[in-house]
RNA sequence: UCCCAAGUAGCUCAGUGGUAGAGCAGUCGGCUGUUAACCGACUGGUCGGGGGUUCAAGUCCCUCCUUGGGAGCCA
């Protein structure tokens, strides 16, 4: 019988011959008996291996020991005993091992101590194998699963919004060409441009920058959709916060306003990281004590007064703060940090965008907890974004949160299509461009609202990781796409 | 893209003008129901690349590359 580690470390002790399969983390060996902590993925735990080198069961020789080595597979069979030592309730008093695949030490770059996360990232093929990657992997996937099911329960049809897109008025950000055109002498125009007409769809085409205005088609008869894919943005972007490629999910809901569209983000994120601290425990334990001990390196003034566990238990069991943009900026001018001119960006006037120094201030020192600003400046948000009645302010909503900053932005779509084909004229947007984005608004056209949710940060608030490209299998970011 | 810092052994780092070091890992030996085991010995380096200053450069200067932190763009 072949058990996953997860399963075997529910059992009791029993003279049943199990066999389990994984990899050596560490081997402590000496002349009459061996441990080898290993681990197959399925848990954060390691199942203790021991080899009774006395009882000379056939097939454990001296040469295959040699090779159970760090990093090894093996495949070991034996009976489950309790354990004498402390640290694990049960351990495999082995009958037989044998090494599928060696890993020479001499060559394998890891070891059991603790490695640097720059380190890894220069060996992401193997970074899997680690503590740390097990667990975010783990919980990322609980993550995946959670927003179907959320949505799901909730009567939201999934949408798979195109990943090459002809659009470019999206707005979103530089976008990555799409085109099967020769590098070299590709068709070109009378201008000296290249002729896209003649290229694969037959005019230029990019990676989606997002999937919300297909999302905003679909929610105008399934009612209530999400989309949940990969999204690509060919930013020169620098930062731990951002990458090249990352996923979405963009909730979209007819009927709804931006009243709604924040109830339902709320409750979105709740229940997420509700779903983690109750399906990925050791996972998050392990995270958390991890969090922890990072934290003591700090300075006084950065650290923070919560584990990461109890960051979780206290955003998912408090209200979110909702502010306006308008009292948001009142706090901020008023604050110390912006009277002893502590600030780079001095908050003065009405109309400025927030830098992240001031949501930083807002979530991190003021309120403390997760903070929904609502109603910006119309000039710094995007042309969808529907026209408040002042005509100075949009539906704009974003959820900032500490560590990862901005994670959801969203808003009530304008759903006007004479002021949208107005925006979309300040914002020098060719009508022509979306003429079906216009068109929705021309027949049947209702109230809706959505918000897009980046997932990487999400992970990053989750985990407690610092980096977005720790909470991603392979990160794509500018120079950087080596796995 | 801009600002700042860093790049020295497989890893983490010390070395600020005068013969390249430590801890960990690895190898060998010892010891022990061990828990990132422990003890001893040994091995291990184009000091990120290129150029320059100097009798002499890991160290000073220029330049490029990469990485990290911050900023902008945003999720």
């Amino acid at each position: 019988m072949s058990l996953s580690i997860s399963q075997v470390l529910t059992l009791s002790p029993s003279d049943e011959i199990v066999t389990v399969n994984g990899w050596v983390r560490t081997k402590r060996s000496s002349k009459n008996v061996a441990f080898v902590a290993m681990n197959d993925g399925s848990t954060i735990r390691n199942l203790q291996l021991v080899v009774d080198i006395d009882k000379g069961y056939e097939g454990i020789t001296e040469e295959v020991m040699a090779q159970v080595t760090t990093g090894a597979s093996v495949i070991a069979s034996g009976k489950l005993v309790a354990s004498q030592g402390s640290g694990q309730a049960v351990e495999l008093l082995c009958e037989s091992i044998t090494v599928p695949g060696i890993a020479d030490p001499d060559e394998y770059p890891l070891q059991p101590k603790k490695h640097s996360l720059e380190f890894l990232r220069e060996i992401g093929h193997l970074r899997f194998r680690t503590n740390v990657f097990g667990a975010i992997f783990r919980v990322r996937h609980a993550m995946t699963f959670a927003i179907h099911k959320f949505f799901n329960d909730r009567g939201f049809f999934n949408i798979h919004s195109p990943i090459i897109t002809g659009s470019d008025a999206e707005g979103a950000g530089e976008m990555f060409r799409v085109t099967t055109l020769p590098e070299k002498n590709p068709p070109l125009l009378d201008d000296g441009t290249v002729d896209f007409s003649k290229d694969f769809f037959g005019k230029a085409t990019n990676l989606t920058v997002s999937g919300q205005l297909e999302a905003e088609l679909a929610a105008m008869a399934l009612g209530k959709v999400y989309t949940f894919g990969p999204t690509f943005r060919a930013e020169n972007s620098n930062t731990s916060r951002h990458l090249s490629e990352f996923w979405m999910i963009e909730p979209e809901v007819a009927f709804a306003d931006l009243t709604d569209n924040m109830n339902l983000a709320e409750e979105f994120l709740k229940y997420l990281i509700a779903y983690a601290l109750e399906n990925c425990v050791d996972d998050l334990d392990f995270l958390s004590k991890r969090n922890a001990e990072e934290n003591k390196l700090k300075p006084q003034a950065e650290r923070e007064d919560m584990t990461l566990v109890e960051k979780l238990e206290f955003v998912s069991n408090n209200s979110f703060e909702r502010v306006t943009y308008t009292e948001a900026v009142e706090i901020l001018k008023n604050c110390t940090p912006n009277k002893k001119k502590k600030f780079q960006y001095p908050v003065e006037n009405w109309g400025i965008d927030l830098q992240s120094e001031h949501e930083r201030y807002l979530v991190e020192k003021h309120f403390k907890k997760p903070v929904i600003v609502t109603d910006y400046p119309k000039e710094i948000k995007s042309f969808y974004m529907r026209v408040n009645p002042d005509g100075k302010t949009v539906a704009a909503m974003d959820i900032l949160v500490p560590g990862a900053g901005e994670i959801i932005g969203g808003s009530q779509r304008e759903e006007r299509l004479e002021i949208l084909q107005k925006r979309a004229e300040e914002f020098k947007i060719p009508p022509e461009s979306i003429w079906w984005y216009l068109d929705i608004r021309k027949y049947g056209s209702v109230v809706h609202s959505g918000f897009g949710l980046g997932f990487e940060r999400l992970l990053m608030f989750v985990t407690g990781m610092n980096n977005v490209r720790d909470v991603i299998p392979f990160p794509r970011a500018p120079k950087s796409a080596e796995f």
